[in-house]
DNA sequence: TGCTGTTATATATCATGTTATCGTTTAACC
DNA sequence: GGTTAAACGATAACATGATATATAACAGCA
C-alpha cells in the first residue's frame, strides 16, 4: 500500500518529522522499559538541560529546550512527583521558580550518562550514519531503517554483543 | 541561550524531529487560517489519501497515513462532522466501514490542489533547497530557516509577489 | 506612594498522536 | 453446523505538544 505521507513529499514534511519523532521516541520508551528506569523518555531531554546548565527558572528551561513554558511546567511537576527535580523561590524575585536536580535526580541523570544515553545515541547514530544526499532521501532511509529494526532492537543488539 | 536539544544531537533526534515538525505544522496552519479555509493543516494528509486511492475503509486509511487506527477514526468523524467525508457500510463485510469525500470535500480538495498546496510545497521545497550534507546539519539548518523566516511569511511572500 | 505596564509562572482548554481493550462480524475448522 | 479464532472499528485513557488567559510580583514614573 502506497505511504501517502512520504509520496506527498515537501507537502507533508510536517507530519512526517512527528511520525519519525514518535517512533524514535516510543522505541526509546521501550529501551527505558527494560532498564526499569522510571521516567519517560520524553523527560530526559528536561533533566539533561538541567544537568549541563545547572538550575534554572521554568521560563530559561523552556527556552533552552525549545518547548512551550506550560509544557515545561507540566513536567517540572511529574519530575517533581518523582522525587527527581525541586523547586525552590529565587531570592531576589519572587516570581522566579528555579528547579534543580535532587540528589536523587543526580544519581539518575549520572547513571544514565555513563549507561544508557551512550548506547541509544549510538544506535541512532548508526541508523543515520551512512545518510547522504537529499533531506527526503534520508528521512525515507530512516524510516526503512526503523521498519527493519527499532531503536530498541538495535540497543538490545549492541548490549547482548557484549555480554 | 544553548539550545540543548539541539546540542544532544542523535540522543534526542524524536523530540528535534517532533519539534520541528510541529511547527511546521503550526505554520501551514496560519497560512490556511489567512484562506479561510475551515481544516486543520494536520487533516489534509488524510483528505489528500482518499483523493488519491479513492474510498477506503478505515484500516486502510490508517496504513496509508502511518498512523493509528483510532487517531484515523477520530479524525473521520471531525471531517464528516464538517461535511467534508462520509461513511458507508461495505456490501460484502458487515465490519467494514468505506470512507469517502463527499461534493463538498471533492470541491475543496480541487482548489486546494489547484491554488493552496502548490505554495506550501513550494515554501517548504525551497526552505531545504540547498541542503545537504549529514542529517543533524540539515535539520540545523531547518530550524534556522524557519526561525528566520516561517512557512506563512515564505507563501505570503510569494504571493505578494504575484500580485 | 500609588498607578501602570511588564514579566514569570500556573491553569484551562485544545490538538493530535499513542496503547489497550471491547463488541461485532467474519472466517476456519472439526 | 457450531465453536473458536481472527479482523475491523469504536471507545477509553493517557502523553505530550500547543495557545490563551489569569494571577502574582516587579519596575518605572507621575
Amino acid at each position: 500500500m502506497e505511504d501517502v505521507i512520504r509520496s506527498l513529499g515537501f507537502l507533508c514534511l510536517g507530519s512526517r518529522l512527528k511520525r519519525i519523532g514518535e517512533q524514535l521516541q516510543a522505541d526509546t520508551q521501550r529501551v527505558l522499559d527494560r532498564l526499569e528506569v522510571p521516567v519517560q523518555s520524553s523527560q530526559y531531554p528536561l533533566l539533561a538541560a538541567l544537568d549541563r546548565l545547572g538550575p534554572l527558572p521554568v521560563g530559561e528551561l523552556a527556552q533552552a529546550l525549545g518547548f512551550a513554558q506550560p509544557g515545561i511546567t507540566r513536567s517540572v511537576a511529574l519530575l517533581a512527583e518523582l522525587g527527581l527535580v525541586e523547586v525552590s523561590q529565587s531570592n531576589n524575585d519572587q516570581r522566579r521558580r528555579i528547579v534543580s536536580l535532587t540528589r536523587t535526580g543526580r544519581r539518575l541523570v549520572d547513571v544514565a550518562k555513563r549507561d544508557v544515553w551512550p548506547r541509544i545515541e549510538k544506535a541512532v547514530a548508526d541508523l543515520c550514519a551512512d545518510l547522504s544526499g537529499p533531506l527526503l532521501d534520508q528521512l525515507a532511509a530512516i524510516e526503512d531503517g526503523l521498519a527493519a529494526a527499532g531503536i530498541d532492537r538495535r540497543v538490545r543488539n549492541a548490549v547482548d554483543c557484549v555480554q
